[in-house]
DNA sequence: TTGTAAGCGTTATCAA
DNA sequence: TTGATAACGCTTACAA
């Protein structure tokens, strides 16, 4: 089927480099290591010694050899590579949603550390499918990724995939969504403590009554924020009947009329801790469909990495990660393990890098 | 700052990990086809054709090998077949920024239809930086990916990089900031009748001198842009001299000055096209440092996919490309390029999918 | 219908 | 210091 991609017919060396000079920027493709040493009457060993800067071969030869490489515009073959060297030089980033600003500016980290070390970036959107995360990381399983970074999908309870994963030994390293499961190392944010003291500010601003909202309490993030925000509410001396925990669903606008809902009922609550993002904004646009103002009426509190929390109204209160540097931290700590080359197994271990709460209008009585 | 957290280290992680390779059915790594073989006393080719459903291998014979490879995990390895079929079943996106909800819908759409296909996305950022974006391109050389999918850099003016990229063969296509000058399919949005009709209606809304803001005047879409924004001015028989275009950068802060100094200015506008959304975003925090009112004072309409445009305050009139769309399209294109044996190559031509203006307070008097 | 063998472009082993 | 050769795991003529 498929024709062998050879696009220059390979009549004699000394031609194509002729035709490569001739037309300059025509099709200069297709030089292979082969073909470079015959231009430079060398065995393919030695050109290949030569380029990966060998000390076998002399400085003289090397030069040579790099010169014409440059000439003929030679790019080693990275599947030959690949399957020689038996590792990828890629990595693979799995989230549950690209339209993010947390996963993007912890994509944006990783980027920043592996490119420098010559690693490509599979990224990839589960969309919080578990069903799409299960395929997606079977497909990780064959070695097209060297490690992976993942943040699990919020509907991820069995983790089988992600323990055979594991034990086939792919380098895996999570973050913020973390399956504790897994005996490797992982990268969260202080989510009790943020939460703890998100809450506290809330009472101190002078809440009664706080609604928890989670995406689902599978997710480790929920488990940790909300025992944070629990033992705020009891160390405040309210009843444990005051909290109160939403669970919110993947339907924007089913959760808009949700928080509506709770915030037009009897008992309704007096301030909210977002445990995520989209959840604060579900929450401003339920308000909208009330009489209720904020702060005044309803003060509220988020996990979030947007950069625009400031001009939302009022301007929002926030936990913010430190996403970039999880995701610097996060390829920092696989490069090491990529590159060295006995390094032990990634320990299992949970790396906390605190969150930072910043105050605004949402909390703060006008 | 950010000081690096607490590790809470897992005492029992050797064990553990001991324990799982012990265990018999673990660590069924590592099957290849020749090993598969094997064990299904065929030869390697029989075993490969019955695994691609080929029609010279008995029914019989594709079901014992499909049971016992999946049996035995078998997983094959994408190197020695894309080396042996010069073909990676990967696709490379390259943007100028993750941190916008425009490229990461794209993305999105382009990932919902190669990932039906097969096909694995490889992303880069250029951080609308050229020399990244040419070393980036300089590594897409070497058939890492079947094919490109970009939006150029705000720096790039010089094309020599993609030029050659596209000389070689590799299927590219462009979206949103195309190169005109690359004969290959781009996708854009209707720029111009865009801008002319987001500026006709802040000139019905009242307005009498708009400012066009901009990030660099070699982008396509600014150029575009430029072009409908000043083409509906003329048609309201306003003087050329009333256009005023901004030229903004990359820091963010240096944006937010430059625009609270012209809104401070003797002449300054009354409304605002901001050709790209961070500059919308950088305008709402410029009138915050004045004391001027939107929309009474000033009106903005800006090219935006924030999903929370009516959370502002003012909300945000927004021209919103069909993002997720765009991404499909160029994918759509792409695989059947791809897949087709004898495909012609991608056709030069601009493809034109229309934006959608939403009005909000932003331009509507109060 | 199945098996044998060549070859994709590298790198590594061994020999010269 | 350099060259010949094997091998990585797969697909596919060609042979049987």
């Amino acid at each position: 089927m498929s024709g062998r991609g050879r696009i220059f017919p390979n009549l004699c060396n000394l031609k194509l480099t002729r035709q490569i000079q001739n037309y300059p920027g025509a099709m200069n493709s297709g030089v292979n290591l082969k073909e470079l040493a015959a231009e430079l009457k060398l065995s393919p060993s030695t050109v290949s010694r030569a380029l990966n800067d060998s000390y076998e071969i002399s400085a003289e030869t090397k030069k040579k050899v790099i010169s014409m490489a440059e000439k003929l515009n030679y790019q080693p073959n990275p599947f030959a590579r690949s399957l020689r060297e038996n590792k990828s030089k890629t990595i693979a980033v799995v989230i549950p949603e690209r339209i993010n600003n947390f996963f993007a500016q912890v994509i944006d980290g990783i980027e920043h550390i592996t490119q420098q070390h010559g690693y490509h970036l599979l990224v990839y959107n589960t969309h919080e499918d578990v069903d799409k995360e299960k395929k997606i990381i079977s497909l990780l399983l064959n070695g097209r990724a060297d490690a992976i970074v993942m943040s699990v999908s919020s509907q991820t309870s069995d983790v089988s995939h992600l323990e055979r994963l594991h034990e086939r030994g792919v380098p895996l390293i999570f973050f913020d969504r973390i399956c504790s499961g897994i005996p490797t190392t992982k990268f969260i944010t202080n989510d009790y403590e943020s939460t703890f003291e998100g809450t506290r500010h809330l009472l101190q601003q002078g809440c009664k009554k706080i609604a928890f909202l989670m995406l689902s309490k599978e997710l480790s993030i929920t488990k940790e924020r909300l025992r944070g925000y629990q033992d705020a509410i009891r160390e405040a001396g309210l009843e444990s009947e005051s909290c109160l925990n939403i669970t919110c669903c993947q339907n924007e606008e089913k959760n808009i009329e949700l928080i509506r809902d709770l915030l037009l009922s009897e008992n309704r609550p007096d301030g909210i801790l977002a445990s995520v993002e989209k959840l604060a904004l579900a929450t401003y646009q339920a308000v909208k469909r009330t009489n209720l103002r904020m702060p005044d009426d309803l003060k509220i509190i988020s996990f979030s990495n947007m950069n625009i929390a400031g001009l939302l109204n009022p301007s929002l209160t926030t936990i913010t990660q430190p996403a970039f540097t999880i995701g610097e931290e996060c390829a920092k700590l696989l490069i090491r393990k990529l590159t060295r080359p006995k390094q032990p197994d990634l320990l299992n271990q949970v790396i906390t890098v605190p969150s930072k709460i910043t105050i605004r209008s949402s909390t703060v009585a006008g």
